[in-house]
DNA sequence: AACCAGGAATGTA
DNA sequence: TACATTCATGGT
C-alpha cells in the first residue's frame, strides 16, 4: 500500500458495526443537488450549505439552467449562508458553462462518461478539486471514486496509520486498492468516517470513548500491507 | 471572542 | 513539491 500502514478493510467493518449503515448524502436522488451542494459545503459546516439548497430550492434556481441564466449578484444573496460567496457563485457558475460549452448542457450524458474521462473535465472546472470531484463522482454519478477529506486524514493520523500529509492520490490510492469496487462501499466507508470524525479524532490525547474499540494508536489495527 | 467547519486557487521558493 | 494566503458566514 505505498508506505501506508494500515488495514483498512478492518477498520470499515468495525465503523459499521459501531455506526450501523448510514444510507448517505442528503439529497441524493438529484445529481445537480449533489454538485451544489458538494461546492457549498467546501471549508462550511452541511447545516449552511443545506440553508442555501433550500433557499435556491424555494426560487426555484436549483438547476443548471436556472444557474446559468441567473445574474451572479443575484446568486450571491441566497448563496451567502454559505460562506464564500461570491467565490461559490462563481464556481457553480463555471460549472455550467462548462456544461453548455462542452456538453450541451446535458447533464445526464455528462455523468455517463467513464469514470476517469468525467474526474478530468470536473477537475478542469474552476472550484472543483480533488474531494468535489470524487463526491461528485460518487454521490452524483454513481461511479467508485473514494472521497478523502479532512475527517479521513484525521481518523487515520488519529490511529496512527499515517502521518498526515499524504497525497490526496496517496490516499485514495490507498483506500481504492484495499476494498472491492463497489460504490456502495466506498460510500458508506466515506459516510462512516465522517460520522465518526465528527465526535472524535479531533483532538490529542485520543478520548477514551473511541468506539473504535477505544483502541486508537495501538498496535490492534497496526499490519504492513 | 477566538476558533472552526465535509476545499480550492493562487503565489512564492 | 511544499507552504502560506485568500475567500466569508454562522455556530460554539
Amino acid at each position: 500500500m505505498d508506505g501506508i500502514d494500515c488495514n483498512l478493510r478492518e477498520l470499515y467493518q468495525d465503523l459499521l458495526r459501531a455506526y450501523g449503515r448510514q444510507d448517505w448524502w442528503p439529497g441524493r436522488e438529484d445529481p445537480f443537488e449533489v454538485i451544489v451542494g458538494a461546492v457549498l459545503t467546501q471549508r462550511t459546516t452541511w447545516t449552511n450549505a443545506a440553508r442555501v439548497i433550500d433557499a435556491l430550492r424555494r426560487a426555484n434556481l436549483l438547476t443548471p439552467e436556472a444557474i446559468r441564466q441567473t445574474e451572479s449578484r443575484d446568486l450571491e444573496i441566497l448563496i451567502r449562508p454559505a460562506g464564500f460567496y461570491r467565490a461559490k457563485t462563481a464556481k457553480l457558475k463555471a460549472f455550467c458553462t462548462m456544461l453548455w460549452r462542452e456538453h450541451a448542457g446535458d447533464l445526464s450524458r455528462l455523468l455517463a462518461l467513464p469514470l476517469e474521462d468525467l474526474r478530468s473535465v470536473l477537475l478542469s472546472v474552476y472550484g472543483i478539486g480533488d474531494e468535489t470531484a470524487d463526491a461528485i463522482l460518487l454521490y452524483a454519478a454513481g461511479k467508485p471514486s473514494f472521497v478523502i477529506d479532512a475527517y479521513t486524514r484525521r481518523v487515520l493520523t488519529r490511529l496512527g496509520w499515517i502521518e498526515g500529509r499524504e497525497s490526496y492520490q496517496q490516499l485514495r490510492t490507498a483506500f481504492t486498492q484495499a476494498l472491492p469496487t463497489d460504490v456502495g462501499t466506498f460510500a458508506e466507508y466515506h459516510a462512516l468516517i465522517v460520522h465518526h470524525g465528527k465526535s472524535h479524532c479531533r483532538s490529542r490525547p485520543r478520548c477514551n470513548t473511541c468506539p473504535l474499540l477505544g483502541m486508537c494508536e495501538t498496535a490492534n489495527y497496526r499490519e504492513d500491507v
